[in-house]
DNA sequence: AGAGAGAATGTGATCGATAACATTACCTAC
DNA sequence: GTAGGTAATGTTATCGATCACATTCTCTCT
């Protein structure tokens, strides 16, 4: 059933949807016309736009966006790599990203990477060699992936750290998690806790977290007793397993978590372990992630603007892919601890 | 600089990378043996095959989706509509979906519908006609942005229920909510609870929600009042809200909260008016999302497979973009009633 | 030896758009 | 009245692939 028919066949299914020909055909001009009313760059007499507008009313006409980008026009999609979608900061990083991206016009394509994927097929995942891409690089998997992106690909990333080697890269951003860790720290120990310990979330590097960092920066700073740092996962389960056998020690009164799931678990311990919060023990998490308010008690946390970082990733892609007339890369907040239930004065 | 050269350009950026010609001219064949050579499809002589596949990883030659796509090769992309991703049922369906999607060579598009978008530009947020697509349609948007999609586009929908009047639609698929309701109900009363209430999520059609029916259901079958159902929205606060001042009554000692994000803000009233959970009063939840077993109390609540659920919508779409030679449709678990510290006998 | 069947490969059209260039029409200035 | 500029529009090549069909080559069978 072709197009071209004068006598519309009943509910017949059509073949396929109007292209840029059939408008062309209805209204009476060549297919080039109706490109630029479409794209709206070249000049086209009121009537000409007209007529092609309503003829591309009539036919339901949408311009095929894979023959658009083939053919050259300006790159209007974004593949998003990201690493489990479970975890609050990605989730919520994606979030900002997406909604940047749509409003912008693009449209964006996401691709999860398993924690265990090898790096050979990142480049498959492409819509085309050169797609336009952002990467949520908060864990390993991620930053695996950043890194086994061919050269000739337009990338931005959300990562945890500034490259410690060498000068930024001004394609990347990330969230102070150094200071806001030590923010936190020294906010614990300003209640009177002797020390404060750290159950840490994976590092995205064979480096010290950034968050590790904060935290021990503060205790340096203040002259206080080290602990090691306790090796966590991102589950409220690891966050658990982590600190159970440590709360024994009475004299640790102070926590601070590398993320809100494991200031869960760590709180489920202390309930079994019989430690009252926050008369016995404080518990600070990280990320102030949607529950943390509602929990019992409320959870002291640092509050991340992960929406906004997405944001602002998609505003240095859209920058890098079109440095001419890019509008200004959007500001995100900074990370600010907010005090709820879970953290009070150390024990008497 | 042309990928022609003999002399390669040091470092000179390419102007773009190799396409399917490139392929066959170095390989001295034809593009069309080299399409062969990537699809599989039909039969190339063995030396040609290893000499083509040489040729291909000395250029790192990757193909162009979009120009695959455009040239009419099979569908192999599928663009998911969802609501609000912040909702633990949305983000679980579409990680369902994008998993299953990516692991059978799709690469899956996202747009985010906001609650008051109008549905006029939903055609357009597809890279073309007759795309593929999944909707997440739990919530009123959702079930709006199903309605509006054009009736060539080939599409799966997980939904809150199935249609109330006329047959199945056969492309989507739901959760027994309303059995699993009725079954969470029917635990309450038999530990003792005289009546159960009920704050509601939003309903995604003007009807009933399938959850409030189910609870409904339970009660007129076991011969207890029917109070009002209290109506919530998404967040912890709404819940919060919808129950504070229900709790002074101390007749009430059971409630059943349509999501697990209801079920924190009606506990967190609880613990402001002075109620006990378990002893005082019973709380129930739905979805068992994340944090469900590390609340203070764990909570009771009501399993759902969204992930299998995101799974089997993909199967079923794999199914109807190519019904001869699809994989069968995945199974998902039915809703099953995890029960914690959150409820417990009615008080004496 | 010639016909016929397959296997392996090549050729040209096509998908739906944009880009570069060519052409037409009309208006103004000398 | 004709040259020249500009606005509006048409023509052809191209993007990177697939598809339908044509061609070549190699066997095998009679």
């Amino acid at each position: 059933m072709e197009v071209t028919g004068h006598m519309p066949a009943q509910d017949a299914p059509r073949t396929r949807s109007a292209s840029i020909w059939d408008v062309a055909r209805v209204a009476g001009v060549s297919q080039q016309t109706v490109s630029r009313v479409i794209n709206g760059k070249a000049r086209v007499s009121e009537t000409t736009r007209a007529r092609v507008l309503q003829v591309i009313a009539e036919l339901g006409y949408r311009p095929n966006r894979l023959a658009q980008a083939l053919a050259g026009g300006p790159v209007r999609s974004v593949t998003v790599l990201t690493s489990d979608t479970a975890l609050y900061g990605a989730a919520a990083t994606l979030r900002g990203m997406e909604e940047a991206a749509r409003t912008a016009g693009f449209s964006v394509g996401i691709s999860v990477l398993e924690r265990d994927s090898g790096q050979a097929d990142i480049a498959l995942r492409l819509n085309r060699p050169g797609e336009a891409v952002m990467v949520i690089a908060f864990d390993d998997a991620g930053v695996r992936a950043l890194r086994a992106l061919p050269a000739d690909v337009p990338v931005t990333a959300a990562v945890e750290r500034r490259p410690d080697d060498g000068p930024d890269d001004p394609w990347q951003i990330w969230l102070d998690d150094r200071a806001a860790a030590a923010h936190a720290t020294r906010y614990l120990l300003s209640l009177g806790h002797q020390t404060v310990h750290y159950v840490a979330i994976p590092s995205s590097t064979s480096a010290l977290p950034q968050r590790t960092q904060g935290w021990q920066d503060a205790l340096r700073a203040a002259g206080r007793p080290l602990p090691e740092p306790l090796p966590g996962g991102w589950s409220p389960r690891s966050g658990y397993l982590a600190v159970r056998s440590l709360l024994a020690d009475r004299s640790v009164t102070a926590i601070l978590c590398g993320n809100d799931d494991l200031a869960l678990g760590v709180m489920r311990a202390a309930r079994e372990a019989g430690r009252d919060i926050p008369g016995d023990l404080s518990v600070v998490g990280f990320d102030d992630s949607p529950p943390s308010a509602y929990l019992n008690p409320a959870l002291t946390t640092v509050r991340l603007d992960f929406e906004g970082l997405g944001r602002a990733c998609f505003g240095l892609l859209n920058r890098r892919l079109d440095p001419q007339n890019a509008a200004a890369v959007p500001a995100w907040s900074e990370p600010e601890l907010i005090v709820r239930e879970s953290s009070g004065p150390a024990p008497a």
